[in-house]
DNA sequence: TGTGGTTAGTTAAACGATTTACCAATCTTG
DNA sequence: CAAGATTGGTAAATCGTTTAACTAACCACA
């Protein structure tokens, strides 16, 4: 079913049946209108995208970009991911867009995917500055950078405030009295999310008076097996923590499994900070005190900037920073004296 | 850049350009093809896949649609659906097709934006049989139903062997004691994942004497909040259930807690066994027990099955049933005497 | 030498929409 | 009533490809 066919069912040409499918009513009689609508809700037609897109040089298509390292998927490896692709697909559908999804292992590898499907709109999650940076000159599209932080003229990050959640995760354990503490992160450069969590994880730390130096420090990416590992190490620790501060839930959640095997108890013998407050924390065994963010906001917050961008057609620059909150469960203690 | 400027560049039509792009070599002289590929890779030229979608009513897109209930999107509220997209993300990025990803409260709400973007394949997810039959009038592409029974003829589905599963899940709890045994499911007409999971089931205890009664059979949907009330209303029930099998692992997270709360432990008081077999497995405390289910296995057969329709330009019929087996972790214990 | 078969290439018609430029009829208005 | 504006509509170009049909040159062979 085609607009031509429409056309000449209708008995008019095809250039009023497009402009009634696109609301230029003032284009066309109140008599012809109805005719036409009338033989398109029989016929059940509906204009071809592809063809649509072509003459426009529009789609009605984002197309989301998500990083993954070695074998492990990140929405697949980590379920703030799959929350986060959740959101945004939500939101996306409700503008009336289609959804692609890709998995990149450089971002510029998407870049000639993009303008082949005359894309509308990316939205990347966990871009370097650096890698935003070699973007900036071959990407055509409006693009958002979810968990990216980057200050160049024209380039749009929505993130969390990291700095402020690692802060609010040490202070909690500070306040509890803990002195001996552990950080658990994937490796970090001097820049990016994680980076921004130590910095003020650390900085929350040395008002109290106590130092994270390198001993303290776990590195551990999201593989589960490697969680628990870092569990073990923190547990048999010469350095005795009495807590641990950890960059995701997901995480968190490997390293207290660690923890008791060894025979130790969370929080009673260590007490464990989470970050990200997935669903999963309220399924952990203690369930995880973590800090929280609001996954649906940031989808919420990527596609307003991206929409406002596509329908303004305009750039913008903007480094939009998302409240967290601390969340209490069961997994932080009292220090004992 | 498109490709009439390619041949313009290269002294050609616009023919033998495509005809290199497309790998018809027989038709173009090596000594040209070096020409035009030359500038090619010069320019970092890329055909417009809008364009020629549009010639060749192809598109290289392969979409995925997702169920969603009310608030929740299936994967959001279950781990399940996000491995599942991640390894069908996966395939498909391999077979160099792009993925769209759409929820829909029912299925053919799908069906213009398939036929609207020339999609080439889709895989749905969750569809029930009388879903699958109002589809099968409307859809143009080959499809692939994973997690959904129908012998219609010219349906392929992927599943796993659901009965099997419930059967071990049954058989498992009895072998190690247990006659006081709950199952715990979403609501279930008599056809469907969850209905084939409970005649294994029950046909397992019908083996060792033990009936399921509607008194042992608790309702309860993926949300969070009403697996705990689940799990609280199993551990104080007047039945006094030494064991439960749950249809799902999330939810068999949240019984579990629901029965710690209780102040009955697991599985000293009452065995869990789950299934699916998420990764989330093995951060719960204790360990969930469960029926593992291939997941990576369960997309490949969906690829190859969608791709051998789309590849051979042939209608298919099939009904896989992937092999599943019990994993045994440490939320099952022997019934005391 | 005429016929037929390759080979290498071009031209132009699709694909299914949007949109600009144009036209004819009718309405306004001084 | 003539000039100009408005209304309702059409024809045709365009978007960037693929591909069928065609051509011209060359070669082989009876």
């Amino acid at each position: 079913m085609t607009i031509k066919q429409i056309a000449q069912q209708a008995g008019v040409s095809v250039a009023s049946v497009s402009n009634v499918i696109n609301g230029n009513y003032h284009k066309v009689s109140a008599e012809t209108r109805k005719k036409i609508e009338k033989i398109i809700s029989e016929t059940g037609y509906t204009p071809n995208a592809v063809a649509r897109s072509l003459a426009t040089q529009e789609s009605k298509i984002i197309s989301m970009v998500i990083p993954y390292i070695g074998e492990y998927f990140s929405f697949n490896a980590n379920p703030y991911y799959s929350e986060l692709i959740a959101e945004v697909e939500k939101y996306v559908r409700a503008q009336d867009y289609c959804l692609m999804i890709r998995c990149v292992d450089r971002c510029s590898d998407i870049v000639h995917m993009l303008s082949s499907w005359n894309v509308d709109g990316a939205i990347f999650a966990g871009a370097s500055a650096s890698e935003i940076g070699d973007l900036r000159n071959s990407l055509k599209c409006p693009s958002v950078f979810i968990d990216s932080y980057c200050e160049k003229e024209g380039v749009v990050c929505v993130g969390i405030d990291d700095y402020r959640g690692g802060y609010l995760s040490a202070r909690h354990l500070l306040n509890n009295g803990h002195r001996k503490i552990a950080f658990a992160a994937p490796s970090f450069g001097s820049e990016g999310v994680i980076y921004e969590r130590f910095r003020g994880f650390t900085d929350a730390c040395r008002e109290y008076g106590v130092e994270i130096g390198e001993k303290d420090i776990f590195e551990v990416d999201a593989v589960e097996s490697n969680s628990i590992v870092a569990g073990n190490d923190i547990a048999l620790s010469a350095e005795k923590f009495t807590a641990v501060g950890v960059t995701s839930d997901l995480t968190a959640c490997g390293i207290m499994r660690g923890i008791s095997q060894c025979g130790l108890s969370v929080p009673k013998d260590i007490s464990v900070i989470g970050f990200d407050d997935l669903s999963l924390c309220t399924i952990s065994s203690p369930r995880l005190t973590t800090i929280s963010q609001d996954i649906q906001m940031k989808a919420r917050r990527a596609g307003d900037l991206l929409f406002t961008m596509i329908r303004e057609k305009c750039e913008l620059t903007s480094n939009e920073k998302i409240a967290v909150k601390l969340v209490e469960r069961d997994s932080v203690a009292r220090a004992e004296q």
